[in-house]
DNA sequence: CACCGCGTTCGCTTGCGGCGAACACTCTGT
DNA sequence: ACAGAGTGTTCGCCGCAAGCGAACGCGGTG
């Protein structure tokens, strides 16, 4: 606690970070907002800026704001291309996508959100998890709850991020999110019903880097609450048990590595 | 040419930027050859990983070396929410892939090459477009000639980058590729046969921001060459255009603007 | 018209960030 | 076992890059 170290470390850097990471909670922002948040004079904001801009770090919109850039887009790519677990899981997730016939998803946990890194769209025509469904707290989704069940300090993180609701079934008690996380580990999957959405349910199942590994990602299955559950729930539920098992078993013969434990963020 | 300007600016940021597009060509790079190319001493190119290890941006393997962060797929991921041009494209898409059964895919050009933003996967067994695919020069694509076609800088990037050649089949000459391209806007629309990948076609279109506006984007369909060409291809081709039409008029509609040009890239 | 707020530009000064050298360490191939 | 060359890491010094502050030109508001 209690700032450990101000750590004068390539402070151009560090600032120039602080404004991408501004541009996490709000999409547009203008040059005196972006001094005002990273704690700059504006003069040295708009030098800053100028040098993403030119790096296509940043773009500037009509209006002269500033926005993410396409080749922030082009690292992000890379960084799912190159994941051993993402090219593992594909074939998988499309086979399952086939099997079930929803939408299916490969979720990494990242603060107390889980992160989509690969989603196979589904076949029906109803048109769930098209935007915001990139990102999603933990505990409002299925692949959220598989991994904060097995991983306390991403369970930690949401509660201390607040777990707001999203419908009148998202659980917002902490108590009560850790107690469903241990129902969780006892069955070996998880289910969330209508709480980031309504209408909407999904399955979840943990990924490990080894059969008695640690659990590093989830595959969830999302779809419309009477198709995805109901008389089909039992069937669906041991497809996707069993494409985890296989994923699973596929990691530890690829010895796939958790990336190095990153420090208390922020 | 010559060097305009070595605009001494921001040069620690600069360094920093170098280090996460060395990661465009090579996956995994260590300490030394990172500061061999970027051309600073180890020491400093040390602070610089430090920093952007610790704030995500890179990650450390096991074997010391580094590789990109999580926290770049992060950002990535909110510059493909939030485009206008792909939540439109979206449920488009979605229709198309239903209607065509072959993956289809919504690209913009990047320098010489189209960058695929988003990405729906076909019905069949057959996995085509897995890894690889979410970056391709445009010369052997379907996409990327739809966009070249009518955004001569971007013919002119590739020419000037070089054409290699996938198979047999990929144009590599420059007067041949910008044959090819006039026949594009002849036609309206692209085909790419076993240019990029044996037995994988493809059909792509133009995508402008407005009806007599600028081409932004293409989207395309790829499948195997019988399934995709052959007896369907009119049918085909016409699903495409009508797609691509509606996505420009849903373009115009929401005043989507073209991101102000990016000047001469390095 | 005065009054904000915005983005942009220009010097000044200083502290931080790049340099270089030295360190511990792991692999090579004599 | 011994150089040797390759890593990644740490330390201190000095110069200039980079952040500050103030001033300027706008466009919109009351």
């Amino acid at each position: 606690m209690a700032e450990p170290a101000p750590k004068p470390a390539l402070r151009s850097v560090t600032i120039a970070l602080d404004v991408l990471d501004s541009f996490i909670r709000d999409s547009e922002l203008g040059l005196s907002e972006l001094a005002r948040r990273v704690g700059v004079t504006k003069s040295t904001m708009h030098r800053t800026c100028g040098v993403l801009v030119a790096r296509g770090a940043l773009e500037r919109t009509v209006t002269g704001k500033y926005r993410l850039g396409v080749r922030l887009l082009e690292y992000g790519q890379l960084v799912t291309t190159r994941s051993a677990l993402r090219t593992q899981a594909l074939p998988l997730l499309v086979e399952l996508r086939n099997a079930i016939g929803e939408t299916v998803q490969l979720g990494v946990p990242s603060g107390g959100d889980v992160l989509y890194i690969e989603r196979v769209e589904g076949l029906g025509a109803l048109r769930f998890t098209t935007e915001a469904f990139r990102r999603s707290p933990v505990h409002r989704s299925s692949a959220g709850k598989a991994i904060a069940a097995f991983r306390p300090e991403v369970a930690a993180a949401r509660i201390k991020a607040g777990m707001r609701p999203y419908t009148g079934h998202t659980i917002v008690i902490p108590k009560m999110f850790l107690d469903e996380l241990a129902k969780v580990r006892e069955r070996g999957y998880a289910i969330s019903i209508d709480e980031g959405e309504l209408g909407l349910s999904s399955v979840g199942v943990p990924i490990r880097d080894r059969p008695d590994g640690n659990v590093i990602a989830a595959i969830s299955t999302a779809g419309p609450t009477g198709r995805l559950l109901g008389d089909h729930e039992s069937h669906h539920v041991r497809l996707m048990l069993n494409a985890g098992r296989q994923l699973t078993n596929a990691l530890a013969a690829g010895a796939y590595t958790l990336p190095r434990q990153r420090r208390a963020a922020r």
